[in-house]
DNA sequence: GAGCACGCGGCAATCGGTTGCGAGACCGAA
DNA sequence: TTCGGTCTCGCAACCGATTGCCGCGTGCTC
C-alpha cells in the first residue's frame, strides 16, 4: 500500500539531505554538535536552516543501534508509592537529563512483575545504566546488571559486598542523632523499630542504633523489634510486640517514618500518649511530618540530594567504564518536632 | 579495535540461529509467538531451547526501528514532587505493564527544562504514546502531539476542546459532596479556596463550588479566592486573603488537600481552631491526610484507578488509531474526619 | 503419474542514523 | 609544474531484528 500523500511521513535526514543538496552522512556530521567541524561552516549553516525549515526532529531509537547508546536509563523501585522516592526520582531524572538522559521507570510494587523480570525489560531496551532503588544486601540484581556489563548504581540502599558505586545516607550516624537526642531529654530505656533485616537500611539502623546506645556514658537499657516491611501497619504491629516485650521503655526510634506512624496507632490503640507517655522519633522526614499529630521527630534525609548524587555516580561510570567505585554518604540531621519530650519524673 | 574475547559480547539472534543451524529469519519467527505458527512445532521448539541455552534476550530497540513501534509510552508529569502524581504513575505503569510497555518518565517540576522540550525529548525516543499529567486547559502540547500524529491521553486534567481522550475525577461532584456535607452539619457561610484558574481542576472545581451552592434549598452565603499554584503555601496565602475578605465564614472548601494544608497554616496563625472556628475540607486525600492535626475531611479521588484508566485509554488508542476518544470520569466520594463539625451556635 | 496447493524456511531489503574509508579538490612548497 | 598534505564530503557498511517474497519439497487429488 502506498504510503498516504496526506499523511505527514515523520522527515528523515534523507529529507534534509535532500532538500540541502548533500549526502546524508554529511547531514549526520552537521546536525551532531561533536562532528559539526568536519563539514564546512556555510555548509553546516545551511544544513541547518534545511533541517529547521522541514522541522525535521531527529530519531535517537535509529542512531542507538548505531552507537550502542540508547541515552535511556533505567530506574527499579521497589515501590513507587512510598513516598520517599518521588523526591529521590526527582533527584535522578533533575541530575540525567544534564546529560540528554531520559529515564525508564519500572515499579517493583505489589502486584508487578518479579523485580528480576523487570530488569530484564529495562536491559532489553538497551539502557546505558541503571538506578537500582531495589537492593537488598546481598542483590542478584547487581549480579545480573555486572553480568550483561550494563552500568549500575545504588541509591537509598547499598549492597553488603561494594561491588557498585551507591549513594546512600549515614545510617549510623542517623540514629546517633536521635539516640542523643532522647538520652539528652532523659531517656534511660529506648526500644527500636527496625526495618526488615534484609534490607540494609534495617540492618544498618539497627546497628547504628545499638552502636549509638553503646557509646553514650550513661548506661542504658534497648530494646528492638524488627517490622515485617516498611509500612505503618508493620510499625504498629511491631510496637505492639515492642511494648509487650519491654513495657518500660520511655521512647521508640523507629527505622522509619511509616514505622514511626504505625507505632501512633499503636501507641492510641493502647491508650498511651505521645509524648507525655513515650517518645517517638522517625527517620527520613517525609513530606507533611510537620503536620500528623503529634509532629514528628525525625531524622531528615536529603533524598532528592540523594538522587542526584546517585545519578551523577552513574553519569561517571557510563562516561569511563573504569571509573572508581565509590559510596557517597549524605549526612542526616535531626529535626525535632512536639513526639519527643523529657520522659516524666516517675518514669525515671 | 578488535573486540577482547574475554568481554561477554550481548547473544544476537544471529548467534541462536547459527547454533540451531537456521536462519535469522526463522529465529525471529519462532520466539515471537504471533508468528510461531509459521515455523514447524519441533523446530521451533528446538530453536527455542537454543535460545535458552544462550541466555538470548531480545533488542527491542532493534526491532522498534524496523515495527515502528518501541513499546515505549511516556508520562508527562508537572512535578513529581507533588504525591498525588505517585499513585496515578504506578496505575499507569501498573496496566501498561500488561500490554508490555515501559515508561519513559519526564518531570516538568521547578527547575526542569520546558514541557515543550520534554515532550519532543519523548518524541524522540520515539514512543508510542504519551500521558500528559500537565494539561492546562487549552495546551500547545496536545496540539503537538496531534500533529506529530502520536497518540495522547490525559489524566487528572481535561482540556478544555476535548480533542484526545481524559480520564478524570467528576470535579462537580466533589464539591458537591464537600458542600452538601457542610450544609447538613449547619454552615451557611462558605469559601473557598480555588486552585490556579488556568488548570482544569483549578476551574471545574470553581464552578462545582458554585454550582452546589446553587443547588442547595437554603440561600447561602458563599465566597472565594484563587490560589496561585497548588501548594501548601499558596494556600496559606488564600486562605489568609479569604479570612480577610470574609471574616464570617464558617467553612472552608478548599481545591486541593495541599491547599486545605495551607489553610491549616493560615488559620492557626491567626489563633483560630479547626473545625471549633471554621472547618476545613480538601480535595484528593492524599497518603496520611488521616494522621495530620486535625485529621483532615477530604473528598477522596482513586489516583490509582485513574491513572489505571488513563492507561487503558490510550492502550485502546495505541491499538485502533480510530478509537473513540472518551472521557472517563471517576466517582469521588466524601470521607469525613475530624477537620469538619457544625459551626458553633453563635456563628450561626 | 502429473499437476497443484500449501506448509515451511531462506534471502534480502528495510528501518534511520552513524562512521570508517577513500576520492577529489585545493593549497602551498619545492 | 609537480608532489604532498589537508580539508571536505560521498559511498557504503553497519547496528539487530522484522517481514515480503520466493523457492523448495511434500503430499494430495484427479
Amino acid at each position: 500500500m502506498p504510503r498516504s500523500p496526506s499523511k505527514t511521513r515523520p522527515i528523515t535526514i534523507k529529507d534534509v539531505a535532500q532538500l540541502a543538496g548533500v549526502h546524508a552522512s554529511t547531514v549526520s556530521r552537521a546536525l551532531n554538535p561533536a562532528t559539526r567541524s568536519m563539514v564546512a561552516q556555510d555548509l553546516a549553516a545551511s544544513i541547518l536552516r534545511a533541517a529547521q525549515k522541514l522541522g525535521y526532529q531527529p530519531d535517537h531509537l535509529a542512531a542507538s543501534l548505531r552507537t550502542g547508546r540508547s541515552l535511556l536509563v533505567g530506574v527499579l523501585l521497589p515501590d513507587i508509592a512510598n513516598p520517599v522516592f518521588a523526591p529521590i526520582l526527582s533527584g535522578i531524572t533533575e541530575r540525567l537529563i544534564e546529560d540528554g538522559y531520559s529515564t525508564i521507570v519500572a515499579d517493583a510494587g505489589p502486584g508487578a512483575p518479579s523485580a528480576t523480570t523487570l530488569l530484564d525489560g529495562l536491559i532489553a531496551h538497551r539502557v546505558d545504566g541503571l538506578v537500582l532503588a531495589t537492593a537488598t544486601r546481598d542483590d542478584a540484581l547487581v549480579g545480573r546488571c555486572l553480568e550483561r556489563n550494563v552500568p549500575v548504581v545504588l541509591v537509598n540502599r547499598a549492597e553488603a559486598q561494594a561491588r557498585v558505586s551507591a549513594a546512600v545516607s549515614d545510617d549510623m550516624r542517623g540514629m546517633q542523632l536521635a539516640v542523643d537526642h532522647l538520652v539528652g531529654l532523659g531517656h534511660r530505656r529506648i526500644g527500636h523499630i527496625a526495618g526488615p533485616p534484609t534490607l540494609s537500611t534495617g540492618l544498618l539502623r539497627l546497628r547504628g542504633f545499638e552502636a549509638a546506645i553503646r557509646d553514650q556514658d550513661t548506661p542504658l537499657e534497648s530494646f528492638s523489634q524488627s517490622a515485617t516491611a516498611y509500612s505503618r501497619e508493620a510499625g504498629a504491629e511491631a510496637a505492639g510486640r515492642l511494648l509487650a516485650a519491654a513495657p518500660q521503655i520511655t521512647a521508640i526510634v523507629a527505622a522509619n517514618d511509616l514505622l514511626a506512624l504505625g507505632a501512633y496507632d499503636a501507641l492510641r490503640e493502647r491508650g498511651l500518649r505521645c509524648p507525655e507517655d513515650i517518645s517517638v522519633v522517625g527517620h527520613n522526614d517525609m513530606p507533611l511530618m510537620d503536620l500528623v499529630a503529634p509532629a514528628l521527630t525525625s531524622v531528615r534525609i536529603e533524598h532528592r540530594a540523594m538522587g542526584r548524587e546517585a545519578a551523577e555516580l552513574l553519569v561517571q561510570r557510563m562516561r569511563r567504564a573504569d571509573a572508581s567505585t565509590r559510596m557517597v554518604m549524605l549526612t542526616p540531621r535531626l529535626v525535632v518536632r512536639g513526639s519527643t519530650a523529657a520522659p516524666r519524673p516517675e518514669q525515671r
